[in-house]
Parts: structure tokens; C-alpha cells; sequence
DNA sequence: ACAAAATACGAGCGTTTGCTCGCGTTGGTC
DNA sequence: GACCAACGCGAGCAAACGCTCGTATTTTGT
């Protein structure tokens, strides 16, 4: 009989099969990545995965489970990302090298996990991703609001909120666009993305803001 | 015998048989819309629209060719909505005003056709529709340059491709923002992503732009 | 050493899907 | 009014899909 299931945990799961779960779900995801999730076939991802349908099935109860597996991987990478990226250093860090940085490591966090990439900007995705997505954003969106509240404590909560909202949606518009063109011309439209942000969120959370715009270097009025 | 095709011209269509054909590609879109593309089953569009599957083959020799259907009309109207917002009107508006005006376009286009709207920018589509959404904002973005080659004659081509692609992809991003906010909130995201494309393009084609600027948005002299 | 559980296989099931086919109906043309 | 193409129907076919099942092998616990 079969014991399938993953996280009801009522099987002992051993090494190899570890393993298993762990291939099937490079193989789903690279399929998926390609073709979208409904037109992966169950038997072409146990295939990629060098395993048979009835093993895939011994760890997934069916395809959405395959999915939900993904995600699971998927939530923890990125909340590891932007742990990284949205610390309490980035408070405290230049607004434009900030940017800068942040727009880099997305750039090169998104070339090197391509699947990722696709599997959550492309549009051959699925619902499922689409709403897990958007609680993701949800959660970077108040870890932004976070770092502008610490950076400008005088600024409303509704116009922090904009802010936060409008920084995140722009990044996710200009982001294809950069990934999309040739590697050489990335780091102008980087440059132009940067020069986009800055101007929008320098007035509110920049150091120039306010009385006087000094043009000074190294200030920390509070 | 059947005589199917749509576009090859060899069947002499009738009156109702064009009326027929818009029902089924309303009815396609609107399937597509709610379950995207290859979800949305022939026999369901058949059924939605009213008509019986060998009918539906009738008009288009398979489901390629509705979604073929479905692009043209697209096309034709897209076309006509960016003939009226980038008409050579535009490069002598104020830029604020201009700005406004197309995003408030847009949005009441949207929701006046929330069909094309998933269509194009949702995520449930298909490859194919995302590739002539592409063509389509190549289009857009040809335009675009011209209306900011009029505004601002001294400025490079290259720099006018980079204003036009980021102006783009910056609507892009956050057009679906506006969208699913509440109605009551739209004005005010409006007013946000005016604000940060005029912070953008102000420098470079607004009229407040000045010949000695250094700073800000590097300009590339020549 | 031995039983039980976990892992592995792949032919093939039941269902769904895009599409066909045979046949009947409507409408334009002479 | 006779003829023929265009229009219309819906049962059902062939293929593809997600998934099962009987069976064989490997690992674990004792």
C-alpha cells in the first residue's frame, strides 16, 4: 500500500527519500519555470526528476502538493533575501546607495534562480503563486514601511504606506525590464531605476529633505 | 462538409455568421478572463456564447485561432486609445496634465474593459498574448519617444529610449496597484505615481528643465 | 536474521479536452 | 423555386492528463 503524504507527517521519511522530495522538486519547479504549471504533466516531472510517476506520488498526494512544495522553498528563500536586504543597517545607509544595492542584489538574486524569477513575475504561473506572491509583498511592504519610518519619523503612517506601496510596485515594474534586456545594458537601466526612486522617495525619506536641502555629506539631524 | 477558417478568405461569410463570431470571441474573453487560457475549455466557450461546439469550429479551425481573434480586436482598440492619448496634442500639455490624463485613461479603460485588462496583465494568460503584448508597448514606447523628442529636442536618443522604456515599465508596475485598490483610493495613487513620474521626466522634458544642471539625472554630454 | 516500513516501478484506469462527422436548416443567387 | 454554400447541431472519437495499483526492492528497528 501506499504511504503517501508529505507533511502529515505519518511517515517516517528516510535519507534517500529526502532526496527524492527534493529532486522532484528542482525538476518541478524547472518545468514549471518553462511551461507553466498546468501544462507540466505529472509523469514529465517525475521523468525530469529521473524517477517514476508512482514514486512521485508516494510523496506528493497530488500536483498541487508539488506546488505547495515550491512555495514552502520559496517563502523561506525569500524571507532569507530580504532579511538581508531590509536589516536595521538599511535604515541607516545612504537612500541612493540603498537603492543601488537593493536593486542589484534582486537583479542577481532573480539570474541566478531563473524559476524563481519566472515562476513569481512570469505570467505562466498560476493563482495559487499569484496569491502567495502577493502575501510576500505584503510582508516586504511593511518590513519598507519599517525602514522609511525609521529613516523619516515624522512622516504620517498613510503617506509611509504610499510610499512603501508605490516603491514596491515600481521595483516590480522596472525589474522585467532590466532582467529581460542584454546583461550590458543592465547597469544603466539600474542607473535610471535608481535615478526614478531617488527622485520619488528623496523629498520624503532622503537626507535632502526639507528646510534648506543641504547638499551635505554625513548629517544626521534628529 | 464543413468550411471552417477564418481569415483565409475562402468562406463568403454571412451577416449572422460575423454577429456569431463576435459572440463567441465576447464569450471566449470573458472565459479566458475569469480561468485563462487553457483553462477555459471550447466546449465551455461554445456553451457560454451559445452555441453548440461544431458551430464554434464553424468560424475558427481551432482554439488558437479564437485567441488569434481575440488579439486582433485588441490590437484595433489599443490602437485607437494610444492614437488619442499620444497625438502630437500631447507634446504641447503640460506635463503634469499630460501625465494625469493618461493614467486616468487608463484606469477608467481598465474598468471599463476588465477583460482585456486580466487579459494583458494578469497572470493566467498565455505566451502567446504575452508576446503581442509586447509588440503592442514596443509600439506604445515608439510613440512615447516622439512625444518626448518634441518636448525636448536637445536630448539624446539613447536617453530618450531610456525615459520612454522606464516611463513604461513604471506604469506597468503600477497600474495594477491603482487597479485592485478600492475605488476610493485610486485618486490618491494616482496623485502618488504622478508625482513620481513627473520627479522622473521633469528634468528631462519638463519645462522646468535648465541647461546647467550637473547634478541629478546624469546627463551624458556629447 | 527477520519483519515491517519506506521506497521504487510502470502499465493502465477513468476522466477531460480539443475537435470531428453526419446530417438537418437558413439564406442568397439565378 | 431550385440549387448550393453558409450556418447549426450534439453525440462521440482519439489523445492526454492526473493518478492508482499490484508488485518488487531497499532500509530500519529489534
Amino acid at each position: 500500500m501506499t504511504a503517501g503524504g508529505s507533511d502529515t507527517g505519518q511517515v517516517r521519511r528516510q535519507e534517500r527519500g529526502r532526496r527524492r522530495m527534493a529532486q522532484i522538486l528542482d525538476a518541478a519547479e524547472d518545468a514549471i519555470a518553462e511551461v507553466g504549471f498546468e501544462e507540466a504533466t505529472t509523469n514529465a516531472i517525475a521523468a525530469r526528476a529521473g524517477v517514476s510517476p508512482g514514486s512521485l506520488y508516494q510523496f506528493f498526494r497530488n500536483k498541487d502538493e508539488i506546488l505547495d512544495g515550491i512555495v514552502e522553498r520559496y517563502t523561506a528563500t525569500s524571507r532569507e533575501f530580504w532579511d538581508r536586504q531590509l536589516s536595521g543597517e538599511a535604515a541607516r545607509m545612504d537612500l541612493g546607495d540603498f537603492i543601488e544595492r537593493v536593486l542589484g542584489a534582486l537583479a542577481t538574486f532573480k539570474t541566478e534562480r531563473p524559476a524563481f524569477w519566472v515562476l513569481f513575475h512570469g505570467s505562466a504561473a498560476s493563482p495559487k503563486l499569484g496569491e502567495v506572491a502577493d502575501r510576500i509583498r505584503a510582508g516586504i511592504g511593511d518590513r519598507l514601511r519599517e525602514v522609511f519610518r525609521q529613516r523619516a519619523p515624522e512622516v504620517s503612517e498613510e503617506r509611509l504606506e504610499l510610499l512603501a506601496s508605490v516603491t514596491i510596485s515600481t521595483v516590480r515594474g522596472v525589474l522585467p525590464m532590466v532582467m529581460e534586456a542584454p546583461p550590458e545594458r543592465r547597469a544603466a537601466l539600474i542607473a535610471e531605476a535608481k535615478a526614478l526612486l531617488l527622485g520619488y522617495l528623496g523629498p520624503a525619506v532622503g537626507p535632502e529633505r526639507r528646510e534648506g536641502r543641504a547638499e551635505a555629506t554625513g548629517e544626521a539631524p534628529r
